[in-house]
DNA sequence: CGTAAACATTACGTTAACGTAAACGTAAAC
DNA sequence: GTTTACGTTTACGTTAACGTAATGTTTACG
């Protein structure tokens, strides 16, 4: 198991450019990747899950601002975690409950839109069927 | 009832700019509002309802453009509906059951993202309860 | 009836999230 | 051991979804 990966490798697994990787790496999205020595930097799988998990909440509608605000969530395990200070602790809690708020109503609009959608399809299937006979 | 109202009034009570309005209107997302001789645009209640289910569609990540490709469900009446051709029946009929899936997807991804938020909302609490005793 | 507030139209500006090209070093394959 | 593919850095380009400013017209108000 070759757990260490180029950039090319990185971005085809996680069907996304270089660019992309880069581009988050600049804004601190994901780690940089190692160098050894020459230029060139690896990455691991940690990172390949990191992009995928990026992918799916920007599916949702978050901008990459708000995946930074809850990637504390993600991309900080719990040893990190104990080092940041209380008063940040009370300001994470309090983005957490804002997006957990928007999740709540965007669960609901889904919901909504997902019956309109079957509600559609069967309307038209209805009708692709009456135009048949 | 007043039941029209020009862009002012509309664009307020859909929480939108007038610019927004009329930027929408030249993309077909919503009818032009009727004019009377004169050079304004009047509006009716069902204008309003469109910005707001646009407003809500946007916010589960669809792109106008998608949002156009459904617009079908939600600002065509059924009389419009009887007109479309078969051959464009069927092709609503794909767009619609793509969107369906990448809806059931999005509610999957998103069920998920809440129960994360939920676990580390938990977590931060109970943090911050063992930093106050 | 004059004047301020609202509307219309046109056009250039802005931001997020990348794309793309250039110019150069590195690695892989033959 | 040299082509050929891959990586790095820098910088200008692009698209969606509007913002904003300018200029002229229309409406509402005292």
């Amino acid at each position: 198991m070759t757990d260490f990966m180029r950039i090319g490798e990185l971005s085809e697994r996680a069907g996304v450019t270089p660019r992309t990787v880069r581009y988050y790496e600049s804004l601190g999205l994901i780690p940089r990747g190692e160098r050894e020595g020459n230029g060139q930097h690896y990455y691991t799988k940690e990172t390949l899950k990191h992009l995928r998990k990026i992918d799916q909440l920007k599916s949702l509608g978050l901008s990459l601002e708000e995946i930074r605000d809850v990637s504390i969530i993600y991309f900080n395990d719990t040893n990190d975690k104990n080092v940041i200070k209380i008063k940040a602790k009370h300001k994470i809690l309090e983005i957490l409950r804002q997006h957990l708020a928007s999740t709540n109503q965007k669960m609901d609009a889904l919901q909504e839109f997902r019956n309109d959608l079957l509600a559609n399809i069967e309307y038209f299937e209805q009708l692709i069927m009456d135009h048949q006979k």
